[in-house]
DNA sequence: CCGCCCATGTAAACGGTTACATGATTTA
DNA sequence: TAAATCATGTAACCGTTTACATGGGCGG
């Protein structure tokens, strides 16, 4: 359960509304953790409800624009949340049980699929790459600062990999 | 929505009780998509009410055990989700949102839970590696192994890269 | 016969997804 | 002022998780 404590994080590193927030994390923490802004919105309810945050409605501002900010006992629910002994993610990989199933039923035409998904992937690597030339070109010796990009390249060597194996995997059931 | 079509593809390799799948499951496809016997036996319901497997209870035997073999049905429907466009798998990984948020509130005591983890995956590894030794030793021409093994190896290239992530990023949380 | 385990199943809570609703602000 | 858009939210559905329930063999 990642999604509040995301969205504490997103929060602390910048005070925001509902929407902006969803837009944000579109474009950080979203290629981790993705959300919907139903589920941010009603995530905020929450955690305001918890009193991790408080969100104060914009003054005269268009819509029921509120700024979220967080609370001292947010970020110590964060913190809390932080030291908790992590289980490893459950595995959840449709691509592999595609590929078990095409061993025992195949032939099918996975192979184009295949190719189309490995496309999406390089699309997606392209895009990290974007980030990491425009935003961490240089070195850092702030530890934060080295965090984010190693978060990043995270992202970079699993899109890479996927790739691989989708080539792989192509190349496979070519050979028959 | 794959976990139909992980049944499907286990039962038509072999048919057996709900129990038992449940068992081959966690030796075999559950390594990619894992599920709960409670998940299976209501799967297995949803699968006989769809037409798509047959449970015959096994005469005489201890309990309500049936044997649930797959129907043409289920087979056909196999088919025709295996040339599905198969949507990339949304990411969600609570590693990253916890290292983002160290990156913001640390340092906490990250990297003991990430040496625990780091252990955690090693340990998954030479459960893999065994496997292959024991079931994959021998090159084949067989394209239904020779997928079995790329699946194998596929988690086996997940879990040194989990190892590599967890120890990276030890290493620069110790640089401060 | 009693207690334990095994196979099966039910129930409730929760997170994520999709579709739709409301009200205010900008734009034509 | 009507239409489009934006910010916020509600409702219903589905899959997953956790805890508990039933009922039949098996060992003592």
């Amino acid at each position: 359960m990642s999604l509040p404590h995301a969205l504490l994080t997103a929060l602390i590193e910048r005070s925001c509304s509902g929407s902006e927030l969803a837009e944000r994390f579109d474009h950080s923490i979203g290629y981790f953790w993705q959300a919907s802004h139903q589920q941010i919105y009603r995530e905020l309810a929450r955690l305001e409800g918890a009193g991790f945050v408080h969100g104060s409605p914009v003054g005269g501002a268009r819509g029921g624009k509120k700024t979220y900010r967080v609370l001292p006992k947010g970020v110590k629910e964060l913190r809390r949340w932080l030291v908790e002994r992590p289980a490893p993610s459950p595995v959840r990989d449709e691509l592999m049980v595609r590929l078990r199933a095409e061993a025992v039923i195949g032939p099918t035409r996975l192979i184009e699929e295949l190719a189309c998904l490995a496309e999406q992937h390089r699309e997606k690597l392209n895009v990290y790459r974007e980030i990491e030339a425009k935003d961490f070109s240089q070195k850092t010796a702030r530890v934060d600062e080295q965090l984010r990009h190693f978060v990043l390249k995270a992202g970079i060597d699993f899109e890479t990999q996927r790739i691989a194996f989708c080539e792989e995997a192509i190349s496979i059931l070519k050979g028959r």
